[in-house]
DNA sequence: CTGCGTGCAAACGGTTTGCAGGTCG
DNA sequence: CGACCTGCAAACCGTTTGCACGCAG
């Protein structure tokens, strides 16, 4: 049960649908993303804006992990008119708002689906910057385990696992001569 | 099996030990990390300078999380001539020389002992920023199911859980109103 | 009509880099 | 004595903020 995004849709965020396998199971839910945005936006006495209602658009328009300025880039290809600090402010509101998971994989941040969307680990490439998600219920039990034990209250999680994929191990032609450093 | 760093521990870095129980074991290694620095400094046709070593010394010191800047403010404090630059560029040595591990809680990065101490897990306090560790082999065999599985070559991981630890847990009042956004 | 929202430009903060002078090997 | 290293200052880059104008409620 995985996923994987690659770089170039997460860089594009191009039309369309990812290429990839959609194995990931969704959640039911009971409203349109925009309609809780809408509900959310209410409740915190914010205005629902044209500006605010274009992102969540275009946010929900696919799966996938995107960065704020891939989707800043993206909106402004397709000839909206929009500017960077919106972006950024919105997509705070959107993971306040739990429409959003914030991820860091290094030093920047990407989002991803939340609403409708179960929680799940990923596996980076640190050679493609490709990302595969899974999931694994032994993994929510382990985190039970151990916030339990250490008497935690856990709000989220992340559990990045940063390696080769696939792909790039077929790729590579095991260039790699045996260094000393190889056996410390 | 944990261990707990409050965030005034890492942020000031003092001389002493830390207060919080050591209970995670750590791993026989053959060599003084100084020893092992200098040795990989040698391989990579590096130089084995003051700088270097005095930084190494320190980060030895004592078994903590710290950040780049909290290193060079402690070394400053201790009457030591330092650069923010020679910090990081040999931070980044020892990450690479396998000494330290680098860690990402939030947008900064922290580093702890790699070198003779075991591949282990965070606890992330948001609201006081302590750090628990804890060590999980049911996890290390998930990583390699799940590796397995995706035909992926893990590197390292990082598995961090945000919430409230059991200190602020107590502390706080629990003044959170019912809120219809809870519900959600 | 009032105040939150937007866009611009500039600030921010952790990290990195160009360069002139210093030090290791 | 040559290559690498250090420290300074400045650049970098993703992100945030101050402020004047604009639009939702």
């Amino acid at each position: 049960m995985s996923t994987t995004f690659t770089a170039s849709e997460r860089n594009a965020m191009s039309d369309g649908h990812p290429a990839g396998g959609e194995d990931l199971p969704s959640v039911p839910v009971s409203q349109l993303p925009i309609d809780k945005f809408r509900e959310f936006l209410e409740l915190k006495k914010l205005k629902v804006t044209g500006e605010r209602m274009k992102i969540i658009e275009h946010v929900f328009e696919r799966h996938n992990h995107f960065e704020a300025d891939q989707l800043l880039q993206s909106m402004r290809d397709r000839g909206m008119r929009m500017s960077r600090p919106t972006v950024y402010r919105t997509l705070s509101l959107l993971v306040e708002a739990g429409l959003l998971r914030e991820l860091r994989f290094g030093r920047r941040s990407a989002f991803e689906h939340s609403y409708g969307y179960p929680q799940h680990e990923h596996l980076y490439c640190d050679q493609c910057g490709s990302v595969t998600e899974f999931m694994s219920e032994d993994l929510n039990r382990l985190q039970d385990e151990i916030c339990l034990k250490n008497g935690f209250q856990a709000d989220h999680r992340q559990f990045i696992v940063y390696g080769v994929c696939a792909a790039c191990r077929q790729k590579k032609t095991n260039s790699r001569g045996n260094s000393k450093l190889d056996l410390i």
